[in-house]
DNA sequence: ATGGCGCGCGCAGCGCGA
């Protein structure tokens, strides 16, 4: 089984890659973000066509989540329980044995910023939410875009980012609270090394020179971990034309 | 070196992303 995910930085732009990767990857599910795109707009025959069912929970303009799935599936949750918020950024499904939940992460702005208030805060409530969820979904993976690299292996030059968002303590330590839970981080699963980025600045060719940093995660639970088989960061859509400024990241699972 | 690009919105240029 493979399951995949991609911030694809509005998918009415993206539709023909998103289209063009699952053909040739044939994920089992892939967990799409910053789809910016209402609901009533959503391309599902075009999905349909690829053998692709699809959820989704869109907004314009801003955010926007979406499943797609090979397998039947069932949405059970459209938004962080108890936590009052218009932005779309959460959407969980039950895929056969598996519970699969698709996170857009706030991005946090500044440091200084109501908008790191608000990160952390929905940090804090998706780890409320998340030892409920291990309880009742043993099989748990949670995937996307979590807008925070967890150690500075996984940033181009940690010196440049000190105390920024995206690298800051406080975030670090929500992400750690995750693995806490017995969540496991796939891609370090199988590559300890460092300079392995999903996302690259569209601005200084920060593509070219791999500058970049590895905020896209599959975190998988105790009882996924073991089936793990590979984790695998796929640069080459980071270099087609007019690419999302995020690579797709999918995790292989055995038996 | 904090701009640099790309997106939506909407028709100029701004807010936002990371």
């Amino acid at each position: 089984m493979k399951i995949a995910t991609w911030n694809v930085n509005s998918l009415r732009v993206r539709l023909p890659q998103v289209l063009r990767w699952l053909d040739t990857h044939r994920p089992d599910v892939l967990a799409l973000q910053e789809t910016k795109t209402e609901d009533r707009h959503f391309p599902v025959t075009e999905f349909e066509a690829a053998g692709y069912s699809a959820a989704f929970c869109g907004q314009p303009t801003y955010n926007g989540v979406a499943l797609l799935s090979r397998l039947p599936m069932e949405v059970f949750a459209a938004a962080l329980p108890d936590f009052n918020d218009p932005q779309k950024r959460v959407l969980a499904a039950a895929v056969g044995s598996l519970a699969v939940l698709n996170l857009y992460v706030p991005n946090g702005q500044s440091i200084e910023s109501d908008k790191f208030r608000y990160k952390l805060e929905w940090l804090a409530q998706l780890n409320l939410w998340v030892t409920a969820l291990l309880d009742k979904y043993p099989q748990l993976a949670i995937l996307g875009d979590f807008n925070i690299a967890p150690a500075d292996r996984d940033v181009h030059d940690p010196r440049v980012w000190v105390g920024q968002v995206l690298v800051s303590e406080p975030e670090r330590a929500a992400f750690r609270q995750l693995l806490k839970h017995g969540l496991r981080d796939s891609f370090r699963l199988h590559q300890n090394g460092g300079g392995f980025y999903s996302w690259w600045d569209y601005r200084a060719a920060g593509f070219s020179r791999n500058q970049g940093m590895r905020i896209d995660h599959i975190l998988l639970s105790p009882a996924l971990a073991e089936r793990s088989l590979a984790t695998v960061i796929d640069r080459e859509p980071r270099g087609w034309e007019r690419p999302s400024d995020h690579a797709p990241v999918m995790a292989e699972l055995g038996r």
